[in-house]
RNA sequence: ACAACAGUUCGUUCUGUCGCUGGCAAAGACGCCGCAUGCGGCGUCUCCACCAGAGGAAAGUCGGGACAACACAGAGCACCAUGCUUCCUAACGGGAAGGAUCCCGGGAUAUAAAGGCCCGGGAGACAGAAAGUGCCACAGAAAAUGACUACCUCCGGGAAAAGAUGCACCCCGGUGCAUCACCCCGGCAGGAAAAGGUGAAAACGCGGUGUAAGAGACCACGGUCCGGCCGGGUGAUCGGCCGGAGGGGUAAACCUCAUGGGUUGAAAGACCAAGUAUACCGGCUGUUAAGGGUUGCUCGCCCGAUGCCGGAGGGUAGGUCGCUAAAGCCUGCCGGCGACGGCAGGCUCAGAUAAAUGACAGAAUUAAACAAAAUCCUGCUUACAGAACUGUUGUUUCU
RNA sequence: GGCCCCAUAGCUCAACUGAAUAGAGUAGCUGACUACGGAUCAGCAGGUUGGGGGUUUGAAUCCCUCUGGGGUCA
């Protein structure tokens, strides 16, 4: 199981991400906001995502790269179980993930709530794929 | 040894697993070219290893530059900034050393007081108020050509018991009249700036002479300011002598003087690729031009037929460079009180572009403060756990 | 990343080039009016002028610095 997190696993496009939040379908998980879209993509990887942590709940530089940093490793650590889902289906999808919380939190809670709300995306995806 | 203050330096480290950004070269894949047909070259991608990978403030964006574009010919006005001296620096509103002023503490001398002198510590945007204008509430006579009270002179009037002088009468000390002094009231009069409750600030301080009353009007002592000469110092300035002045404060009020500043900032800018609309509406002009050109204005200057300007709208939002070898860092020596400079040797130390330094486990002391590069450098300011060193002061113990 | 602006009573705003009690509307409280409430009338309270420092006799105002908020630039 690779666990790496290179470029093509993560959305750059400025073109895409206008599309997503202008287009996308949106839940909520706790801490997080996700936004989500099936788009068909130039790479063969089956998800792009970006994580975001607004400046308006947390002032200082550090502490947004601290939560970014922990959302990385997070989603690094557990993406096999929604790439599993996407394998053979032929389906993309492009995806942000935004920090709502607006205190600072445990690892340990960002990787719970992150294996949750793989979940809810896997779901989503199997209604579009039957 | 402990505590306080000041200054300087540092500001987590190691091991393992997984992961991110850049570099490097070996290997592999793909494409193109050359031919000797399976080898070479070039380009792109992947990738085992290896190497490097946030700060002292990276922050605030406060000052100054480098660099870039514009119109980097030029002139004037306006505007802005700075303001003791010398030095450092690429430059600065930064820094170093010094000078004067002010404040605090102590001491000595002297005494009417203020002040000055010596020692120690501290502070500040520290040119000019003697070029001009404005302002200085309330209080106070008055806040800057000072005159309200009180004072003096002059003028007018009043009062009269007592005073002085002169004249007259009675007749030998009295009476009457006039004038003066004293007293009171008044004045579009003058003098004076000494006293006066106020105020942040009151027209050099204090003592005398002098005068109608007074006053730096004059004198002694002291203090402030200006100019000249002599001496010390590169200079600010200090000391001495001579002559003069008497002038409230405020320039982080306008202003004056001196010095400096063209404007805009890497979203600057250069190149490549892709794509769209040479369409629509309104306005303007014919070469001695309309109009335009990231300077506040005027002049000047430049562009100006593939017409220009404005409106509304359409397209793109990818790549390369700028982008890190520099006013660079380290060590040693030399010069300088110091900031700093010079010489020699060595080193190469992030370069991302939706944006890289992380997570977990263990150990060292245990959980480590403030805090994240975005063109770069330099200074300032602000935030900050802890550690080390140096100096000063105080307390205690030992010799 | 660069540039610019703002902060005054619970809320919305004044106070012009410094002048001593910082003012108005609204909201709040008390009283009057009313059977009660609203409206109205009278009165009261509410401010470290965002924090700190400086200039000045005197600062909301002028200067410096920090904090918070907002705008703009391909």
């Amino acid at each position: 199981m690779k666990q790496t997190f290179s470029k093509e696993e993560r959305l750059c496009s400025h073109r895409l991400i206008g599309i997503l939040f202008s287009k996308g379908h949106t839940f909520h998980q706790k801490p997080f906001r996700v936004t989500w879209k099936h788009e068909s993509l130039d790479f063969p990887t089956p998800v792009q995502v970006l994580m975001s942590v607004p400046k308006y709940n947390f002032r200082k530089a550090v502490h947004r790269n601290l939560i970014r940093r922990r959302m990385k490793e997070a989603y690094r650590l557990n993406k096999q179980l929604l790439y599993d889902s996407f394998t053979g289906t032929g389906t993309q999808m492009i995806c942000a993930i935004t920090y709502t919380g607006k205190e600072i939190v445990d690892y340990d809670l960002i990787d719970a709530k992150i294996i949750l709300l793989l979940q809810r995306l896997i779901e989503e995806n199997e209604k579009v794929t039957g």
